[in-house]
DNA sequence: GTGTATGCAAAGCTTTTGCATAGGT
DNA sequence: ACCTATGCAAAAGCTTTGCATACAC
């Protein structure tokens, strides 16, 4: 299928580097952040750098593509663990806000017979509790 | 904000014809698939039509954006009404289905203090009927 | 007739690919 | 030394913008 969709094997720094990024990131991150952070801490990680590895960990489905609030490709770190989680999106302030708890009650659709969901995502899209006040 | 942001003020073949395509859809579109379709049926409408009309219906909230299994973007019709409408995604044929039914429980959900939810997406993925039986 | 909506061409983004080189093992 | 991972440059999407024309009113 693609080129880059294998595991990788060879540790370095720029590989290290980003997936810690994702992993301490509570929120999830689009491209163009994660390689603004990069340029920031100053780690010399490039462009198709990013892609490679954001795509091969989609491949190992160690990662998530997540849709912002405005329709942008954010990704989200998930890891091995199955533990999933979901995110409140303001609509003013553009904050990613992390959820505990998950409210999804499957029972709640009429889904057809045979359907077999696997996973889930949801977003929640409102105001801050800074923003509410404001 | 933008320049193609207000109301409608004309009617014409093609917006009224992808506002219908839109509506009469059961499954959210992406923009390429809405052009193909305009094609199929021998309507003229150009790309850039098809952007500027979703951008104004989203501007006016009257569509959706979703994202499909892979990440793609998908346009959503809603409407005036409120009623919103979740979709099955199968990661196998790809296909998207409309589903009745809403299992979302905010109380589910650990919500910071002051939080206040407008709306929400759902997406399930998973395999439909057909292809777990295959 | 007036002015909005359309369409083309071109620009702007984001993401991918080809190829040579650096660097992990 | 071998061969993967990186980075540049360029290509390939997808979406937006500028401008002249068509067409709804």
């Amino acid at each position: 299928m693609s080129k880059n969709s294998n595991p990788l094997k060879r540790s370095t720094l720029q590989k290290t580097f980003l997936e810690n990024l994702l992993k301490d990131s509570r929120q999830p991150l689009s491209a163009s952040e994660i390689l603004n952070i990069s340029e920031d801490r100053g780690v010399p990680v490039g462009r198709v750098t990013v892609y490679r590895f954001l795509k091969s960990q989609l491949n190992q489905a160690l990662l998530h593509k997540v849709q912002g609030p405005q329709g942008e490709v954010l990704y989200e770190w998930v890891g091995a663990g199955d533990k999933h989680q979901h995110h409140f999106f303001c609509r003013k302030c553009e904050g990613a806000f992390p959820l505990n708890g998950c409210g999804l009650k499957l029972a709640g659709f009429d889904l057809p017979k045979g359907f077999e969901v696997e996973r889930h995502e949801i977003q929640l899209i409102g105001l801050c509790g800074e923003c509410q006040a404001a």
